[in-house]
RNA sequence: CGGAGCGUAGCGCAGCCUGGUAGCGCGUUUGGUUCGGGACCAAAAGGUCGAGGGUUCAACUCCCUCCGCUCCGACCA
């Protein structure tokens, strides 16, 4: 391809609507461009890409045993009312009605689709296992759309589906998808690895993300380097350190008026956070509960939730807690509470602390919590932090950020339940399936690779996901000579096989140098008539400094040599 | 949805506080001089100043409403 023939606009300043470096890069390389929040448009450069990363997916995905398949995005909404997701993940998906006014959804994730067609497809054993995949865009009501293509209401996802006879059989499959994933992302030059997760909305028992570590990542990773524990922060639990405080004298009211936040209280108090018991209510499927942390800790809703197996949690409003605690919002505390209490680990043992009072203005001191309150169920229930020490083996653990690009889950029956999706067995008898999912953010990943490969200049390519390997600079268009010597080159790299990008525009060397940079390409090429006099064609990585200088003859195979070295380099 | 900021030429910005009929840089077009790390000179094209309403002799500028974009929180590949 000629750059001169090339939808390509390369920006010099940073887009304004850009934050981070890879959403910047990916509109100044002229990648993409915006069409409105959330949604992009894929120029030609940015489209090959693209296709480069679906490519691997694809083959690993082939290669890993699914079958491909292409759902429709415009789905019944009816579907989603039989799994009940409509009301789980309802705001957050496209709804439309068709000119019979039957409501449609665009698909946000296809496990209620797939599910419906499997239970139509599969009748027997002998057909099971099977897993199946599509790489198709997705909508999402994003509440916030981000960071470009990290958080986009319109995104390329790999979807995949397994389907099996038994929890064991399942496993298998989802080993095959996690072990393809590993091969995905390393061979998209990525950094990524696997953590523990929370299932969320999606449902089932067990899942594991894959992060790409950058900080500008909207997630928080806890990762223990003695053992290799590594989970997301939402999952993250701590080894149980319960308190040790010696007995104290009964609770004592004190008048602290004013003070609703742990700041203000160490400030009246004189004390440290961690002293204090923080008393949060919240609303549980619609019922009042109380949730206890340590007053420097931060609760953990996704925790919380699981423990107490609801749909909906939410932090209690105003009247509902001045309802249940008799005292407004900040007085709230365990010691004569009405409803259940759940109460963090580490306030098992607690002793001579200060809570609410659950009377205006009001704490009381010398709480010890086992005999002042009646609290419910002690579990792990706030957000591990910097000082908490790995579950597995004690040792201290460092929280990263990371860039959720695959998701794998274990669903179990969740939805071949909700659609009697059953086969039988060699016995004859009648089984539900047994399901796993997994989700790769295509265009996500995209731009994660960016994000993790990037200088000063601009972009550094990996060669797998490069929209072209070459970039050949073509610095004197005007003179004969030098444009025989890279149409010839140009014609011997497309015979190997070997993309090459050409920049034969009008312009000074400079700008060419630069717009390479800016670019990417992991080999650059340049032909000038300077060079030729001085011996040859010029040949430099994206990631050195040091130039080749190589004769126009042996060019392409010194090239393909490169190419070979390069793409060796990230082939697992 | 809550909090913060921003909408002026294709891109990046100034002007607004203190109203007087819109400017700079980049890019684009034409001509010339240049030509190995974002050249220079000259000329030119390009703007309903986000939209609507109000105040005023006069609004990019002041006021109100709405819309859009970006950032921080809940959602997630």
């Amino acid at each position: 391809m000629r750059w001169s023939r090339l939808l390509l606009t390369t920006l010099r300043d940073d887009p304004q609507e850009a934050e981070i470096v890879s959403h910047k890069l990916m509109v100044r390389a002229g990648l993409i461009r915006k069409l409105s929040g959330g949604l992009y448009t894929f120029m030609p450069l940015g489209l090959r890409a693209l296709h480069k990363v679906s490519r691997i997916v694809r083959e690993e995905m082939d290669r890993a045993g699914a079958q491909e398949v292409l759902m429709p995005a415009l789905q019944p909404a009816e579907l989603w009312e039989r799994s009940g997701r409509l009301a789980t993940m309802g705001p957050g998906m496209f709804r439309l009605k068709d000119r019979a006014e039957r409501l449609m959804a665009l698909g946000p994730t296809h496990e209620e689709v797939v599910t419906e067609l499997l239970a139509g497809e599969v009748s027997s054993y002998r057909q099971l296992p099977c897993t199946v995949y599509q790489i198709q865009t997705k909508f999402r009501d994003e509440i916030r759309p981000r960071f470009g293509l990290m958080r986009a209401k319109e995104f390329i996802m790999k979807d995949a589906y397994s389907f099996d006879t038994s929890l064991e059989a399942a496993d298998v499959s989802y080993q095959a998808m996690f072990d393809a994933y590993v091969r995905i992302f390393r061979r998209c030059g990525l950094d990524a690895r696997p953590v523990e997760a929370d299932t969320g909305d999606i449902g089932g028992k067990w899942s594991h993300e894959f992060m790409v570590l950058a900080d500008s990542g909207e997630d928080g990773i806890v990762d223990c380097p003695a053992c290799g524990y590594a989970a997301n922060q939402e999952r993250a639990e701590r080894a149980d350190v319960p308190a040790a405080d010696p007995e104290c004298p009964p609770p004592a009211a004190v008048a602290t008026p004013g003070a609703r936040t742990i700041d203000d209280l160490t400030a009246f108090f004189g004390c440290t956070a961690e002293r204090f018991i923080k008393t949060l209510i919240y609303l549980a499927d619609g019922k009042p509960i109380a949730a206890l942390v340590p007053g420097d800790r931060d609760l953990n809703e996704h925790k919380l939730k699981r423990l107490l197996n609801v749909k909906q949690l939410a932090l209690a409003d105003e009247a509902t807690i001045e309802k249940v605690t008799g005292a407004p919002v900040g007085f709230a505390g365990p010691v004569g509470l009405a409803i259940p209490v759940y109460a963090d680990r580490a306030l098992r043992g607690a002793a001579d602390r200060t809570t609410g009072a659950n009377k205006a203005d009001t704490h009381l001191t010398h709480v010890a919590l086992a005999r002042d309150a009646a609290v419910t169920a002690f579990d792990d229930l706030v957000v591990v932090g910097p000082n908490d020490t790995c579950p597995r083996c004690g040792k201290p653990m460092q929280l990263k950020r990371g860039i959720e690009v695959g998701h794998v889950f274990k669903l179990g029956t969740k939805y071949t339940e909700s659609f009697q999706a059953s086969y039988l067995t060699d016995k004859g008898q009648s089984e539900l399936m047994v399901m796993g999912c997994y989700g790769i953010g295509v265009t996500r990943t995209l731009q994660a690779v960016i994000e993790q490969s990037h200088d000063a200049d601009g972009i550094v390519w990996p060669i797998s996901v490069a929209p072209y390997a070459v970039s050949l600079l073509l610095l004197d268009p005007k003179d004969p000579a030098v444009c025989a010597v890279v149409d010839a080159l140009e014609q011997a790299l497309a015979a190997r096989g070997i993309d090459v990008f050409v920049d034969d525009r009008e312009e000074r060397p400079g700008v060419k140098f630069k717009d390479a940079d800016l670019i990417g390409c992991p080999i650059r090429v340049v032909v000038g008539a300077k060079g030729l006099a001085k011996g040859g064609v010029e040949i430099k990585l994206r990631t050195s400094k040091e130039v080749a200088v190589v004769p126009a003859e042996r060019a392409a195979d010194a090239i393909a040599e490169q190419v070979a070295a390069l793409t060796a380099a990230l082939d697992t």
